[in-house]
DNA sequence: CCGTTTGTACGAACACCTTCGTACTACGAC
DNA sequence: GTCGTAGTACGAAGGTGTTCGTACAAACGG
């Protein structure tokens, strides 16, 4: 069985973490997990830049600490590590969301 | 007078604030201006590069819309538009803040 | 075994970002 | 007017990041 390195909440690195958040695309990705996304393959992502590109993208926030990502078969399963980063760095995940959500919309 | 041009919250782009946030440069001024370096000149900052290079940094955090810029004389006054970008991001610069102060340091 | 699916590795192209040095401008003080 | 201070403009060098295409590897299903 395949597996992947994840860095450990005590390694989370500032500069990795807010690198990979300024990026439009793994915004995107962010987003889309925190939407019900969970454990969801890469390619079941909605993403419009190529396939190794996508690759990488999911790497980069791997290896900042931001998402988890496990084999499943041929498939890798993806989730947020929410509960990992709001311990080393409260607050932030969550007012990055609230703030790519759009401007101000209360519903 | 010379004046220098700031955006307005509405025009705040989360990109260009993440992007910002993201250069450990800058991290240093807007944690110096949080630490009470309101309305310091530029050059009383301490921060690890050159004159020119610091000019750079200055204005891409104007132009993010994280810091307001006003000229007095030759030097210019800089000051943290906090309450601006907690309209349009709210949280975000608190979390970052908190974030760079280090780990854990409950003091 | 063979084919399909899912993702990776690699290299190349291109753009951008950070950094610097030097020359310059604007303002204030003398 | 002349000098010093604070910051800008400009160009160049060097690194890094995003993107792609193509070729490859690993797991599953029949």
């Amino acid at each position: 069985m395949r597996t992947l390195e994840h860095p450990s909440p005590a390694d989370f690195d500032l500069d990795a973490v807010l690198s990979a958040l300024a990026d439009p695309v793994r915004r995107m990705i962010v987003c889309q997990l925190a939407d019900g996304h969970q454990d969801q393959a890469c390619i079941a992502f909605a993403l419009p830049v190529g396939k190794s590109t996508s690759t990488h993208h999911f790497r980069v926030l791997r290896e900042a600490g931001i998402i988890e990502q496990r084999y499943q078969g041929t498939a890798i399963l993806n989730s947020l590590r929410a509960a990992d980063l709001d311990t080393r760095f409260p607050g932030l995940l969550a007012a990055v969301l609230a703030s790519a959500r759009g401007p101000v919309s209360p519903r």
